[in-house]
Order: C-alpha cells, then sequence, then structure tokens
DNA sequence: GGCTTATGCGCAG
DNA sequence: TGCGCCTAAGCCA
C-alpha cells in the first residue's frame, strides 16, 4: 500500500509499505485492516472511486490518495471523503453509530424496527439515517419505497409491523442484487445475469431520476421534491400515504 | 470541450 | 440550513 499524493498522506504514511490483510465493511463504511499497523477507514461519500489497473500500475494520474497493489492488479483510490489510520476503538466508535447493514449475513433488523416504530419522522428520512439502518443510499430509498407502494411522506410510526419486515427484505433482495452485479438495477436485475453488456441503456429504476416521466407500472407522471437535502422521487398514484 | 449533476457526510453558524 | 469536498459520468454543443 502506498498513499502517492495530498489529503490523507499524513494517517496513511504508517500503513505504507505494510501488507494489506483483509476487507470488511458495514453501511458505507470501508475498513482495511493491516494488522498491527492499524486500520484503513475508508468512506467514498459523494464521488469516491477505486478504479483498478494491472500491475505494473504506472505513475497515478490525478489526485490519488491511496494505492494499493497486489501481484497482477492494484486499485487507485480518489475523491473520497475519508480515508485515515485508525485503531479498533475508533473502529468500534464509528461502528456503535451504525445501524443493521441489509447487506451483513445475519443482520438483525429488530433495533431498526423499534426506531422506525416510534419515530414521527418521514420513512423517506428514516431509510437515509444511518443511525437507524445503515448502507441505504438515496437510490435505495426512493425505489423500494414504490416498490413496497409506501409514501415516503408516510410517519415512520404508520408503517405496520408487516410492511416492515416486507421493506426490510426488499433492502436485502435489492442491494444483494445491485452487490453482485456491481451496479443498482432494480427493473428487472435478472436480465443482467451473466452478461453485463446487456442492454446496457435499458431502464434500471422506476422512479429514482424519472420526474415527469410516466410511471412504469400506472402512467402517472413521477414526482420529485428535496426530502432531507436529497432528491426524493416517487409515484403518487401507486405508492400509499 | 464545457456544463451539470451526484449512490454522502461533517462542520460552521 | 447551507456549504465544501473536488471525481466521474452524462449530456449538450
Amino acid at each position: 500500500m502506498s498513499s502517492p499524493q495530498g489529503r490523507f498522506t499524513e494517517g496513511a504514511a504508517a500503513v505504507n509499505g505494510r501488507t494489506f490483510v483483509k476487507a470488511h465493511a458495514w453501511g458505507k463504511h470501508l475498513f482495511h485492516d493491516y494488522g498491527p499497523a492499524g486500520v484503513v477507514h475508508v468512506h467514498l461519500g459523494l464521488y469516491g472511486t477505486f478504479t483498478e489497473l494491472p500491475v505494473p500500475m504506472g505513475l497515478p494520474i490525478g489526485q490519488v490518495r491511496m494505492r494499493i497493489e497486489g501481484a497482477e492488479f492494484g486499485t487507485d483510490l480518489r475523491g473520497a471523503t475519508a480515508c485515515e489510520l485508525i485503531d479498533a476503538p475508533q473502529v468500534d466508535a464509528i461502528l456503535a453509530r451504525l445501524g443493521p447493514d441489509p447487506l451483513r449475513p445475519r443482520s438483525d433488523p429488530a433495533p431498526a424496527f423499534e426506531r422506525i416504530a416510534k419515530s414521527r419522522r418521514p420513512i423517506g428520512a428514516l431509510l437515509m439515517d444511518q443511525k437507524v439502518m445503515s448502507g441505504v443510499g438515496n437510490v435505495y430509498r426512493s425505489e423500494v419505497l414504490f416498490r413496497q407502494r409506501i409514501d415516503p411522506y408516510r410517519e415512520g410510526g404508520r408503517l405496520d409491523p408487516e410492511q416492515l419486515v416486507a421493506l426490510w427484505g426488499e433492502l436485502v433482495d435489492r442491494m444483494r442484487v445491485g452487490l453482485r452485479i456491481g451496479k443498482i438495477v432494480i427493473v428487472d436485475p435478472e436480465h443482467d445475469r451473466g452478461d453485463p453488456s446487456y442492454a446496457p441503456d435499458r431502464p434500471r429504476t422506476y422512479v429514482y431520476r424519472r420526474a415527469g416521466a410516466p410511471c412504469r407500472v400506472c402512467g402517472t407522471p413521477i414526482l420529485t421534491a428535496e426530502m432531507d437535502a436529497r432528491n426524493l422521487f416517487w409515484c403518487p398514484s401507486c405508492q400509499i400515504r
């Protein structure tokens, strides 16, 4: 591992030349374990990216914050909002403020259900709150609420227990598909199976970024509004308040 | 080539 | 509540 330029170099210097042992993720947080040297905490934020390159990787292009080089391939990290060396207690502190992650095996949604059930905040905001549950982003919040026919403005406490179970199940299913194929596809994701190049421009979402376009189910124009400083999308006809 | 937008979040005020 | 981060993709010309 190396830390070529600017920002984050101080912390990362401590693991310069160290061997990357393993990685794990909780919600949107990624942890790279370097054994006794510590843990590198990465959060991609809005525009962080890892790009993969064959070895030899050549000189870094642009503002590369962290480079990991393997035997055959390596990665360059750019644009992340966090890339810092932390110790075990700091890892625990981050995990302590995160709710259950639908992508983690054997994740227990009960604490999330409890928080939602007693909240008067809209479900569209609760799904984005990392303390309630972690990993759900702005695309999935709009899409799973459409799939479950729940209006994003409905108060959390006004969801039935069965709806909470169904909503969680929907998140698990959809996010697993996203993980497997490497992109968010809600509309007929099985088309991607075995052929990532299949119909690259076919529809991927029901409502996300489709403001004004007809609902794929009922034809009603999709609405958009800001909720918690993020763009929200929904069908006023399919989704019940 | 330029402009806009964004799968997110911490912090100032 | 609004800004800053500062990359990449999509869209237009």
